[in-house]
DNA sequence: ATTCTAAAAGGATAACTCATCCGTTATGCT
DNA sequence: AGCATAACGGATGAGTTATCCTTTTAGAAT
């Protein structure tokens, strides 16, 4: 029993799932970041079988509620790859990711466990890998980052880097940042 | 109702203790994070009620499994603190700290929500500190950490880096700190 | 407009976990 | 040995997850 395919939905099942998604990122946004399923089931108003229907697991959830964030990045990541200063688009996608992760939770959420279940995920996810790998290589290339350094490393690194600015003040996103996109810098020679 | 207090203990008492920690600690090694007081309980052949006797909440649990790693971790800023090298003795204390935490998950568990509950926690905690603070201050004035970055932002970092090596591969733990710590160093004028 | 069918909704419920409460049992002091 | 009390154990209520099946409804066909 696969969840519902978004496109060509009846017009209450349509109405059903964007109240539900409304419904989750309230509760996002409030701290919850556990989204009971019934709990968010019965806050909108529809019964627990119509909400497993809509949302077959939670990760499919996640996914939903992180499309419109995931989208955004890749663009970002598109942008960066045309940027003229290979340096500049590399550091120009790592604060992106980080702006997005930290204003949306699912994004963060789907991006720190990348083993994604909806076909759009998996489509963006490839996107964004194909984008990154060609600014990471450029950056690279002009040694401006350190050989050795996967963009699997770098999701890892930048998933930490959320998690560590979360906790710390507004202020510590550019602080945090700013110590790994120094870290990842090519040191041969530098000193 | 507090938890039983460790030392003063009936030998029934100790004995039950000891087997809770060291099946706690099995679960941990075969990396199930969730440490359910009644599986615990279950597979230690004690009744539920006595697990949460000995350990009122979960992060009571979490602290004592973590307390021998948290004192090693004391022992290894004290002696960070005696290195004669400033930039060294913050090295040190870095690399213990990841490694310690990579190697006891309730210590990195411990460490990435400082709200310890237990006395003897609480100490080490402040001992901790204590003796990070010197480490830090002793680098920061010898030029070797960038100004702006607190204590506490660095175990945050720590913890994040930690996640990111325990997703990665073997290999992740030193190219992960060696970004870091390149990255805390102080840039001014080093380009 | 009416009828019909497939899609969707709804909620009772089984399975499971958490944490408490209280009657029972065992320790170790006198 | 007897006793006070510390500790044990497990039944149990509260809460969550996810499924199943019946009822309702949208929207197409006539």
């Amino acid at each position: 029993m696969p969840s519902l395919n978004p496109e060509k939905l009846r017009a209450d099942s349509a109405r059903v799932r964007e109240l539900m998604l409304s419904v989750a990122r309230e509760r996002l946004r409030a701290g919850d970041t556990d989204l009971p399923m019934n709990a968010i089931a019965k806050q909108a108003g529809v019964g627990v079988g119509t909400a497993y229907r809509h949302f077959e697991t939670h990760q499919v959830l996640l996914e939903a509620l992180a499309a419109g964030s995931f989208a955004a990045l890749v663009s970002e990541a598109r942008a960066a790859e045309r940027d003229t200063d290979p340096a500049a688009g590399f550091a120009r996608i790592m604060r992106a990711g980080l702006r997005l992760m930290l204003a949306d939770p699912a994004l963060a959420a789907v991006l720190s466990r990348p083993s994604f279940t909806c076909d759009e995920t998996i489509a963006l996810g490839a996107e964004l890998f194909e984008a990154f790998g060609a600014v990471l290589e450029r950056a690279r290339a002009a040694g401006a980052v350190r050989p050795g350094i996967t963009g699997d490393d770098l999701r890892r690194l930048m998933c930490g880097v959320q998690h560590a600015v979360r906790t710390g003040g507004d202020d510590a996103s550019e602080r945090y940042l700013g110590v790994l996109l120094d870290g990842l810098q090519n040191r041969a020679g530098s000193r």
